[in-house]
DNA sequence: TATGAATGAGCATTCATTCAT
DNA sequence: AATGAATGAATGCTCATTCAT
């Protein structure tokens, strides 16, 4: 199977790297292959076109995240932990690799429609854990049973999504991860004064 | 002023509706030109490249965007009908303009990270604005005293973003404007079960 | 119309001699913009396509060869002296254009089936005109009456096709034309002794 | 000697199948590989190189239709029985054959003008065999003793080539072989009423 | 102001050939 | 003898921008 030959990973890091230090539009073929230290034509032993390469990029690496995430989750107690740790993993890991923050949260999204629709198929599992955690969530009486799933995977996700898009936007300047708890209790009891309703 | 001449907003216009028709990439200056009734050249006279008249296109129809749900606000009472009211204004406008919503939400995102740093700057005084409740529901003691305020920006604007383009992608089949309160609930008391805790 | 502006006939005497000096493969689209004196980008205001260009080149020489041919002929008195003048025409103007020759007889061959169909349409007039000499004389009892049209007309185009190729192959050392009257006789009378046909 | 291996001919017939099938241009040495059931390297093994497979095709093939028509016409009795012969064997054989025909009426054509010239050489012995005939032809008296030899063999090879080339553009939709005796007698006699010379 | 013809840099992909096994 | 993975040179076309009119 080719995705286990050498130089299909060796392609894939190479066109990471290059992405990321020389942007998404500036990232030719030719490029990618003399940091893979392949021929041009090697490349199309290994990915049908351009196109394939970024759309392989995103499955492989996206693949890895999500699995990481969902493997993580899968020995806490409860939606609320659940939570914390997918939203600790997505910075984590995000923190721990800058050139895939760079390429998945400013570059990527430079593709055109096609692609991105590509890309969008690779995310929906990623889609499901959120969805998964929320119903768990919803079951154990943690959260509220009046929730509207998608709207709030849409919020989880875009919450995460424009956190993650700012820290790299400011040069990863400050520590990602430390906002884990934050995040946390912004997305489980929202803005509102708390104690003001317990004290009732 | 350019601004004010009737071409430049010619142009302004038929740069929307060209992206909106035929996407970010198969958006070439003639097209512009052509659906604007005007020579190439002239879109030089009123822009200084291609990239200005996409910031321009942006500065043009944000102003609006922005103006319009800062004026809505302007005589609500406190930062939680504020809230709402941002909330829904950023729905109503973006599903009143179609056009516009395709732009923002997917085409100019297409663009490279130079034009798209510029495209922030211009949202800026919207994400002042966000700041600017916040800081309102703080101080009204109506939001927790320790909100991180930038992080809570993010939050508010990463959950519109991310639903405005959902119901873009989804073709704008359902309606935007219902999912305000829903939205609003979200943010202002997250996830958990607030009644349990009222019930202490 | 574009083919009297004067950049489209450079571009058509660009392509004939960079293909007669260089082959039908080795013309770059950048070597005949470049002999024409215009920029690469320019040939695509005249030209659809590389095909395009040949295909024009054709036309317009082709077109003047037959048309030239068609006139001389016409003032002649019968399809004897037609023949004889269709024949003469046909050498002399390919004697006095050796460009012409080469890239007619030996280098536009080389192009595609889909390329060589369009040349054919093109060459349709001149088989016309080669019909109707065969049809007058065969009205004028100069010719045989049970002549098999076609196959005169593929006999004739044939043989001049044949001899010109193997003169241009020969690097056009000998005179081409002096053979005007072979030819015709050769064509008019066949191999056969006519003379013990005459002794009857 | 390579040519009596069996792989040898395997890629020839191989090549000319490919090619038939295909199309010169879309003829990559891979696919003659494929079909022939060797590696892409075997072929070289072979093969100097492409045009090396091109012109053995050609020589091969050939080879075979000129010994076919020479031993055909050994047997007869003078020039003109000798002519038909070769006519009708011409024709006989690429209709018996219609991927050769194809190949050499129209793919071959479409190779650059070095291979051209080696195929040239390839004809050869044919050319030969045609001036054999026009000069037992004269001896005979059948035929004018003024003839201009090559030009009467670029007559005769030009007239069959263009015949049979209409017939495969024609998608070989007539009887090919049914006109041999039509093209002898307009070789024999050319266009010319006879009578009217008897009448002499 | 306005025009639009002209410019020319830039790049994904194919495929004949090689050579280590 | 045979393989087939790897090579890398080679090119048509687009489109943002300019500038003479």
């Amino acid at each position: 199977m080719r995705k286990n030959r050498p130089k299909y990973k060796q392609i894939i890091e190479a066109a990471v790297e290059t992405i990321a230090d020389n942007g998404y539009h500036a990232s030719q073929v030719s490029k990618i292959a003399k940091k893979a230290g392949v021929a041009d034509g090697t490349i199309y032993l290994y990915f049908k076109n351009k196109e394939d390469i970024l759309v392989s990029v995103f499955e492989e690496k996206m693949g890895q995240f999500i699995e990481q995430i969902a493997s993580s989750i899968n020995d806490k107690q409860n939606a609320d932990e659940k939570l914390r740790t997918l939203i600790e993993m997505h910075f984590l890991q995000l923190a721990n690799d800058h050139h895939l923050a760079i390429v998945t949260q400013l570059e990527l999204r430079q593709s055109n429609s096609a692609l991105r629709m590509k890309i969008n198929e690779v995310l929906k599992p990623y889609l499901v854990v959120i969805d998964d955690i929320i119903e768990e969530g919803t079951e154990e009486k943690i959260f509220r049973d009046d929730l509207n799933i998608p709207l709030v995977r849409q919020m989880i996700f875009g919450t995460l999504d424009e956190i993650v898009t700012n820290w790299v936007m400011k040069e990863q300047r400050y520590d990602l991860v430390k906002q884990t708890s934050d995040v946390h209790t912004l997305i489980i009891n929202g803005l509102s004064v708390k104690e003001i309703v317990k004290e009732d």
